[in-house]
DNA sequence: CATGAATGAGCCTTCATTCAT
DNA sequence: AATGAATGAAGGCTCATTCAT
């Protein structure tokens, strides 16, 4: 009885921290960039403001377990879609295209990855900019075992892995931004062709 | 004689505009993220915090300023540096090449450009966004040339450009963030390579 | 049994009360002037901060037992030691050494009735005032006995009482803030030959 | 013309800090101990919230400005009416007298010297303390003297000093709350010969 | 035109107290 | 009785903007 208790009442709590968060994100997705602040989130959330500083130690801890979630889930994402492939190539494609279809199909998702994050402040930029240099490194990885397949040419990885990732980011972005091309199919195909033969994939 | 005078005085609002764009600039590129606040703003410009809405209407009027002012002065070192090539290739990667330059040079507009703007305001967001897409035109209509000139592979343009202007964001955007590569010029070369052959140039 | 179960029940009550007691006093003699909040309080006394307030009306209530306790620790002290005299001017000399000994002995009782206690609210500074006035009283039935038996001359008793205890205050003050002194049986001593002068002690 | 202009907002200026010192002191001198929030002594001041930021740079400073200033106002005092005297005894006679006058009559400037001050924060309680030191540093001069002359006993002065003031603080603020003795003059005198009598004054 | 003092809404955070469980 | 999550009124402070001079 009292365990079920324990359990509804963490589970109660589980909710509200979800709800928070939830609101934060809602918050942060929304056209109208409305005011972030702690009294906003929690009036979204539905609780009094007082009530957020039990599940978040201050604005700045919120801001950075939201950015931690969406990365996990992007992570997460691309982890199972490559799973499905062993060849290199195919791995490195499957996770530009699960990436750019998450995106696209959560925009609210890909509005604070690649909007409205930076906006909010410097350490938090900091924060962002970590995690698109960690896409990067997996990038890398993928590249030098191409390279080391003699897949590829020999190339600074680094700067491929760079460029590959900031044409995807910018594709991504602007079709948020302006609207999905009428030939999706197409589209993606050209920036896949695009980013594969500027790794110098042979043509076979 | 009032003539002249009024010259004089126009003269010298020009002035003092300039003197408080300047000043946003100088603030905005600083190292330590100092404050930009319009006090802090006017006093670096040397005149009364109210002095600053004769000259703008409010701070974000500034702001949209010195976008478009960067902006305009990024184009028109692309633009002299293309009209010393004739082919649309070495035009394209002339613009590049320029502009990671003077992004590396002039490292106090690149953090501006690419670091400091989005953190500022939304609606700011957008407008340096606008920018980004003026290049990514730019770029297509170099693209679509080269695509009409047979020199590259019929394709998505549009998709192209975007890719090719993110790419290289992301390189200038890490390299001002994480510092330079030791060996400069063969990852500038590795970037290139990787538009150019992404963009399926024909080795000849 | 059911009596037993209330005699239990009430001890426990009792118990759980002075816990927060303690909790409270021995917070505002801590060293660093920790939170003094319900919350911490409670935390301190191993009860919910909900469970506070089955015990005290609230925050000031509190503190006002704080206060009495404290008192009634210092009378018992002081009425002890001078039961151990007859003679009038031993029992008030014998008064204040007790009183000095226990505050430099006790530092965190002496924390919190010089330093601590004003600090917490006005209302609270009122009722230590009163356990001062008290003390004043005391020693005024003191002085009032040696005038009566004409050991000490004519005098304004209300005022010199005053006047005793605070010398008393100050230096007991002085002492716990900056240290006590080397000599301190002489230094005691002075204190106690300036009281006893003051008060007119015919020299025998 | 432009001069007299400075001059005149100089003196606004003045004004309106004093204004703001003022405000704070009648505040913290108010029998209902009111809340001393920076609002409600900007409102008391007649001005803005943000305007006390333009006065002082926090409250800390607020506070601190009022204690010195309280502080200095004593100690003019007293130097103003030692120097009436020639004789030690004397000055040591005319300064605890002007002071007791001087509390007397400006009950505020007791109230917040003898009561409000130690409630409002450790930091500033320190701060008071140390004027509390100063005076019996006064005073343990004087008694230095007079123990190089001769005309009072070996002693040990620093604690004589500290019962000297410690009685005379206790007696004023005894009087402040519970009111003046009916015979004003006898009590200052029996207080006066407590004190004179304590130091060791020889009968002449 | 220029000034810069003045404004006040708004921000983040704390904490005494309440209340559903 | 006991709990501790929830509340929301303050509090100190900042800063874009206004306005009297």
């Amino acid at each position: 009885m009292v365990y079920n208790k324990t359990e509804k009442v963490i589970a109660k709590q589980q909710n509200l921290r979800d709800k928070i968060l939830k609101a934060a994100r809602e918050i942060l997705a929304e056209e109208e960039s409305e005011k972030t602040s702690i009294k906003a989130i929690a009036k979204r959330a539905g609780i009094a403001t007082g009530t957020f500083y039990l599940y978040f130690t201050n604005k700045e801890a919120l801001m950075e377990t939201v950015v931690k979630e969406l990365y996990s889930e992007l992570l997460y994402i691309i982890k199972k879609e490559r799973a499905k492939y062993n060849n290199v190539f195919d791995k490195l494609q499957a996770s530009m295209e699960i990436c750019v279809q998450t995106f696209m199909k959560e925009k609210h998702l890909a509005k604070i990855f690649l909007e409205h994050f930076p906006e909010i402040n410097t350490a938090f930029h900091a924060k962002f900019t970590d995690i698109e240099n960690d896409l990067i490194q997996f990038a890398k990885q993928d590249i030098d075992d191409l390279v080391a397949q003699h897949l590829i040419p020999q190339q600074d990885t680094q700067v491929s892995a760079t460029a590959f990732v900031g044409s995807f980011r910018q594709v991504i972005f602007s079709w948020i931004s302006h609207g999905e091309p009428k030939d999706w199919d197409q589209a993606f195909n050209t920036l896949l062709e695009y980013n594969m033969r500027g790794l110098g994939r042979q043509k076979n």
